[in-house]
DNA sequence: AACGAGAATGTTAACGTTCACACTCTTCCT
DNA sequence: AGGAAGAGTGTGAACGTTAACATTCTCGTT
């Protein structure tokens, strides 16, 4: 009764040298794409790793190496239409670059973050990202920091810590989209934001202002948001309600920190009869699907999330090679449609 | 900056069973919270653990195991609101039944599928979960399946394959938006679907045809979009044609498979001074963040995604341990809001 | 008091790599 | 001819865990 071993092990780097009648060692470099391998040889070892169908055990090769070979990425349990689109970039780059990536998303209960910290710990990650432009979120990663580098995509840069950020620059684009309001001649132009303690509400409401000063024009309305469509409308009520009123502090114009809020301000507008852009110029940020087909299509600010993403990976990258890393932000971009119009007066 | 080589390990099992006077085999038996270990022991050990901060080596673990307590995912790159949600669901679910989760996007290169896998297969992971509900991808993960369970998302089941499914029910969900328009009065009700070789985009036109059958009613027309916007704005111009063409085919509401797309058909109704609802009604499908914002506020069939990711882990759990999996698809939730009414005539 | 059945613990050998060397050829210089 | 330099290859020992088995305790039973 010979071995019943029906338990068939895949092949190991041992089966390969047998068979290209070589040591392990040699195969080892030939899969590590190492020098000082004579050409033949590694062909002989590279035809027996295809007969045999060999692949590498990475669990063996973490071990002795210390390194896993993964990166891990943390979200925020959000999931907008921003932190998914960053998220398929840095997995693209990252597999680009041979790495695993490990998802891990935060609840809302801080408790996990410990617990995702443990997750990524225990996972040996090489490197951790994290997708979640919160500033209370800004030192989830910071335990793990004496260990791996850290990029934060969408935070601003802190000289104070070695967490490394890129982001797209959102005070570039809070004011392209007010110097597009006022270039069209509005002069009462109010912001409908996102919750300040994220980096880049608060970005984008700097960048208004700094914009309005710019042109020696008074401070608009600041009407702090959610992100969501409704605390938009909400906001929309407020200014329809200015405006029915005749207060001198009606606006001409609305600049709302994305486009979900955008929609919710064009639509408590129109429920009050009130049409854009005839009677109040929108502005959303984001340029999210279907932007383009709202009523009125929304003129907005364009970030490139994939791209943002691949950076995040590119720095660290750079990180891991102990490299210093200067990346300017991304630019936004605006995008002219409909919502926005010269005011009537 | 440059950080210094520390050449300090981090403790083993080995260090922890020094220090709380046991076996490393022993501290191995407390981490896998084995029976057979006196309490007094253990909770030796556990302080020790404690003391040192000892953090079970994931490799290591892998390597003897031949377990990598790892997932993967596989989605397809678009990150639609629904595929993105699932994906948070999926997340979830794994991380709380231990497992990691490894995330590899499919780009449009069929070659990337093959990479996709063997970056998998070399991950060893357990299982796979595809999310990627298009007949073209079916079989992606096909070549895996004889090593490891895979599940796939929104794909309707198929006795013939290994693969197991689960879903929200799609047809049922055709149905609902069609009987709800059909129990409004409307008569003749045109579908806007999505890419036919997508599943959910056909199983919606299924159930939209059954209920007009079972209703009496003459089929409608069938225009096929690309779950784009702007693609239901196309079908929403010839739509329009339709109507002022006082066309016999002429409907009066639109069921389209996703919001975008009703967003889209609104757009171009509109354009062309037909009102929502009062000329034509409309309903989508998935409600996304922002439809109750439309204008009018979109009547739409709501999904619940991140349950369908949490299942998709229970099936997959289910599978690893050899257990056959009879889940129900997940029933979709008709929503009503103000772009659906009665027909005027 | 001796026995034995479990419970509790320990010992040793894998798991499949890479690392640090040691070794064997070449090649080319003196 | 002698040998140094270096390319190419091989050897054995880690890496930190679990599996399988071996051993020692702790009782209740006879």
């Amino acid at each position: 009764m010979g071995r019943t071993k029906d338990e068939r092990r895949a092949p190991g780097m041992h089966d390969v040298a047998r068979r290209a009648g070589v040591s392990h060692q040699t195969v080892s470099r030939v899969v590590n794409e190492m020098p000082n391998v004579r050409p033949a040889t590694r062909a002989r070892v590279l035809q027996a790793i295809a007969d045999l169908g060999y692949r590498p055990n990475s669990a063996a090769r973490a071990l002795v190496t210390r390194r896993s070979g993964t990166i891990g990425v943390v979200t925020s349990g959000s999931m907008l239409w921003g932190p998914s689109s960053a998220l398929l970039g840095v997995e693209r780059a990252a597999r680009e670059a041979g790495y695993f990536v490990s998802l891990a998303s935060l609840g809302s209960d801080p408790a996990q973050v410990g617990s995702t910290l443990a997750h990524f710990h225990e996972q040996a990650v090489e490197g951790v990202i994290v997708i979640a432009p919160e500033a209370s979120l800004q030192h989830v990663a910071d335990p793990l920091l004496t260990e791996v580098p850290v990029v934060m995509i969408g935070a601003p840069p802190a000289p104070d810590s070695a967490v490394r950020t890129t982001s797209v620059d959102q005070e570039m684009g809070g004011r392209r989209a007010t110097r597009y309001l006022i270039g069209l001649g509005h002069k009462q132009i109010h912001h409908v934001s996102g919750p300040l303690e994220w980096f880049d509400a608060s970005l984008r409401v700097a960048g208004w202002r700094a914009e309005l000063a710019a042109a020696g024009l008074p401070d608009g309305t600041l009407l702090v948001g959610d992100w969501t469509a409704r605390s938009g409308y909400a906001a929309g009520v407020r200014i329809r309600e200015l405006i029915h009123g005749r207060s001198p502090q009606a606006p001409t114009a609305v600049f709302a920190a994305n486009d979900l809020m955008a929609l919710g301000v064009i639509h408590a507008l129109a429920e009050a009869g009130l049409s854009v852009p005839r009677d109040v110029s929108v502005v959303g940020f984001d340029d999210i699907p279907g932007a383009d087909y709202f009523t009125p299509g929304l003129t907005t600010v364009r970030q490139d999330f994939e791209e943002l993403g691949r950076r995040c990976i590119e720095i660290l990258l750079e990180a891991l090679r102990g490299e210093p890393s200067i990346v300017a932000p991304i630019a936004p971009q605006l995008i002219e449609r409909a919502s926005a119009a010269s005011p009537r007066d």
